[in-house]
This record gives C-alpha cells, sequence and structure tokens, in this order.
DNA sequence: CCATATACCTAAGAATTTTAGGCAAAAATA
DNA sequence: TATTTTTGCCTAAAATTCTTAGGTATATGG
C-alpha cells in the first residue's frame, strides 16, 4: 500500500463491501475503484489482492464467474449469503474501530 | 488484540499520541489506559507493546528513564522532538484513512 | 499462605502484506 | 507498424506485525 500503512487488516472488509454495493466486479476493477475513491491513497497491490479474492472465495464469501472478454479471461466475484452475514460483523467493528480511534486521538472532543 | 484486527498498524500511532498528550508513561500503564479508553476493546498484548516501545526509543522517537519504586523497575518513556513530527505525519494519515474508509464504506453520505 | 495484579522481557509461530517476479491480450503512442 | 503502456490474471519469497506462550520477580489483598 503506497503511503498510508493504516489499512492493513481491512483489505478483506473494503472489498466485501465494495461488493455488496456494486454488486460483481473483478479484481483489475476493484484495485482502480479503491484507488478512485481514495484520492489514490489506498493502492492495493496485487499480490495482497488475488490471495485474498482466492481465501474469500474458499471461505465461501465469495463466488466466481469467469468470462472471456474477447480472448481474455475475465473473473467477476459476487458476495455471497454468508459473505453478506460477515460484511455486517465487519462493518461494526470498524465503526467501533473508528469510535475507538477517535476518542483516543481526538481527546479535545467532549462526548455527550 | 482480543477481537478486532483492524488496528494492526496503528499500535505506534497509539502510543506516540498518548504519551505526547499524558507526558510520561510507563509500559504497563499504557496498556491500562488504551484499555479504559476503549470500553476494553483495544487490549495490547505485552507481547507487541514492549517491542514495539524498543523499536520506537530505537528510531528516535522516545526516549526512556527507569526508575526504582521499591524494589521494582519502572521505564518511564517519554516523546522526543522527532517523535512529535512524526505523530503529526501519524495523525493526518490516520485522518485520512478514516475519511477514506467512511467514503469507501458509507457511500450513501454525500460529499461536497 | 496463596492468588492476583503489577511490571519487565523474549522467542516461535501465524497472519497479512510487500516485493518481485511471470504470462499474455488489448490499447495507445511513437 | 513497432513499441510501450495498460489491462488482467497469477505465484512465491521476504518482510512486517501481531499472537501465543512462555520466563522472572515484586506488591497487594484475601
Amino acid at each position: 500500500m503506497g503511503s498510508n500503512q493504516l489499512y492493513k487488516g481491512s483489505l478483506a472488509t473494503i472489498i466485501l463491501k465494495l461488493l455488496e454495493e456494486k454488486g460483481r466486479m473483478y479484481g483489475y476493477q476493484i484495485t482502480q475503484e479503491v484507488k478512485a475513491i481514495s484520492a489514490g491513497e489506498f493502492v492495493i497491490t496485487e499480490g495482497a489482492l488475488y490471495p485474498m479474492l482466492h481465501k474469500l472465495e474458499a471461505d465461501g464469501m465469495l463466488t466466481v464467474e469467469t468470462e472471456m472478454i474477447g480472448n481474455r479471461m475475465r473473473k467477476y466475484y459476487s458476495i455471497t449469503h454468508d459473505g453478506k452475514k460477515e460484511v455486517v460483523d465487519r462493518m461494526a467493528e470498524m465503526e467501533a474501530f473508528i469510535r475507538h480511534m477517535q476518542t483516543l486521538l481526538n481527546p479535545n472532543i467532549e462526548l455527550a
């Protein structure tokens, strides 16, 4: 990951959430979308992406459909029912993480 | 870290920021403070804490003063000038991370 | 007296990511 | 048209960071 190294541990969450929203996507498309959304700050390396996609598929979070575009293979991933359950948990964790981080790192802000 | 594995990569940031605010602290105190602030969700293991404190000291981010409390050693850490510069960068990264995460994960919110 | 809390530490292993490749088609550019 | 860049898939070794699982020892509360 280019500059920001904090995203460590959140790659699976990013992938699952993106697929939940956008429907099916292929690997390269995910890297471009995340880069675009994060203004170039989250650069998912392929060495991290593809093993993670394979792991999420093996864990039953994603399914794959291979299509031929011209002479080229493209693998579209979709989120499963289990994946949608997983994303709910991961989102709750992410929100808790952000909340606690803000408490830790912005102690000036008064909490109600 | 107990359940949440998202904090990976943020341990150094937490330590530096805490020391910047609270002045000097010792290792065990840091673990208790973080646990208290995060409502028990961030549990820093000692196997992660002490190597990180040593690394930050080696990198010139922290200095140590050893004191004897009764018959027991206590090592107080303080942030250095370089550490304060580092914490500025890390806070900016953290804010960017949180901002991009919210964009990625809460796409319903309209951005101005 | 004994268990728990305090307080330091290290080392092996696990998990996740970077680095550094490989392969090949399609598109852009020179 | 020739060459470079982009697209698109992949793997394996190394690095990073953390967990697990110890070790040592004092202080405190029951």
